[in-house]
DNA sequence: CGTTTTTTTGAGTACCCTCAACAACGGTGG
DNA sequence: CCACCGTTGTTGAGGGTACTCAAAAAAACG
């Protein structure tokens, strides 16, 4: 069960600090993080970093790879509630109760970086700096599953898929990565279970965003051709 | 545009502690809460409480009365992101860019304690339990939204109006309310506008219950008759 | 008490779902 | 390297749920 957890490099040298961590930490704020930020973990493809109803011990950034999260519901109906490229946080949803409220799945080999969150949580009452910004961590998750909820309550297929694109875009542009062109990791259904629509009217609005000319679908890799015209849709 | 502020009566005392606070507080702790929240404001019915973009201050609890929060989009359309009724929270999603993300509405006449936002996460720099329930509070508002998007995703116009009215009738009865008896002050259309339908389906959707005799709705006052079939829809 | 807003109900339609068949892809072993 | 097989993705036809438009009834408000 224990997944083997190995040495992190620092987050003082982690070239994703500036997509994890608040941009004007003191050397000293940044030592005391390679403190408590000790270990990474491997999880491959397909396997979860935590499933709902775990204990919840720690806080994870994602390093390298991808995840979905997904809450299921009795009935065994399952809604993603998102996917993480790095740089991003997995595992906010535990602090509720102790317990995850849903579950993490690797999309592909991905590793974490593990973050205690006891040890964390001393260190934010420490610094003022570090307290804000697991604050502003967890109210731009609040602020990220609104707009989800304005999507999955509002839009047309059409229209959620464009916004899906242009999102993921915008995220890869902030990492260095091309905005217009990437590989989707999660299959059709993944998407479609993010969406709230079926995999089958994932597969047609990508044709017709084929058809209109507004992005470049080959299988998993994306080209968007026409950005503009995406987020008019 | 801004509102009469009054001395608030103190947290130490108030009734709806135990829905607002950790209920382990010490003395001093509870003596420390009184001296940051220390005033209340009167929202009238239809007034904003916070619009999108307005500075981030304070956080809010409701005291008397109730809100809806909505996210607007460029173009217009609404989602209404939640509903709250005495002793919930607002205003935690602007923490994140210290802008309101979202707008807070009074479905009625009402009033809400006021918390500094700059003092209040001070005193949780000294007190441990205090920063615990923050977190908590923040993390709990995102599973409620992760369970949205699973509403707002999954399920039938049919099985989103059951489990909003079985949702209401559990946070009534944790306030010692009626569970089974209770006034929406919302309109069919706010009721709408969060489970992503049309004001016309929730007004079949009412008449279906009633026929099925699983809720007896006249007007604004609901009685669930039959809360097990309503979960089972 | 009259006016405005909200709610209910009906009829017709559009969007997305279901079911189904086929194509493409990716990994495995001969 | 290629044949094989399971998985994933695409496309079509038909149907159902929820939407739009519309009108009447009920409730809320001043």
């Amino acid at each position: 069960m224990a997944a083997p957890r190995r040495a992190a490099s620092r987050c003082s040298t982690c070239s994703l600090r500036a997509v994890c961590m608040p941009s004007d930490l003191t050397s000293a704020e940044l030592q005391q993080l390679d403190t408590v930020v000790l270990t990474t973990r491997h999880v491959r493809r397909g396997e979860a970093l935590f499933r709902a109803h775990d204990a919840f011990q720690s806080l994870y950034a994602v390093r390298t790879g991808s995840f979905k999260t997904l809450v299921m519901h009795r009935d065994g109906r399952e809604q993603v509630t998102g996917f993480q490229i790095p740089g991003e946080p997995l595992g906010l949803d535990g602090v509720c109760t102790g317990m995850h409220n849903c579950e993490a799945i690797a999309l592909e080999d991905s590793t974490v970086c593990i973050i205690p969150f006891g040890q964390f949580e001393s260190l934010c009452r420490e610094s003022r700096r570090m307290q804000r910004h697991l604050y502003q961590l967890m109210s731009g998750e609040i602020v990220r599953e609104s707009s989800l909820m304005m999507l999955l309550g509002t839009m047309s297929a059409e229209q959620r898929l464009a916004s899906f694109l242009l999102d993921l875009a915008a995220r890869f542009r902030t990492r260095g990565y091309s905005g217009a062109q990437f590989n989707l990791k999660m299959s059709r259904e993944e998407i479609g279970c993010f969406l709230g629509m079926k995999l089958e009217t994932v597969s047609r609005m990508f044709s017709r965003f084929h058809r209109d000319g507004l992005v470049q679908p080959s299988g998993k890799q994306i080209r968007i051709v026409d950005a503009e015209g995406l987020a008019r849709v």
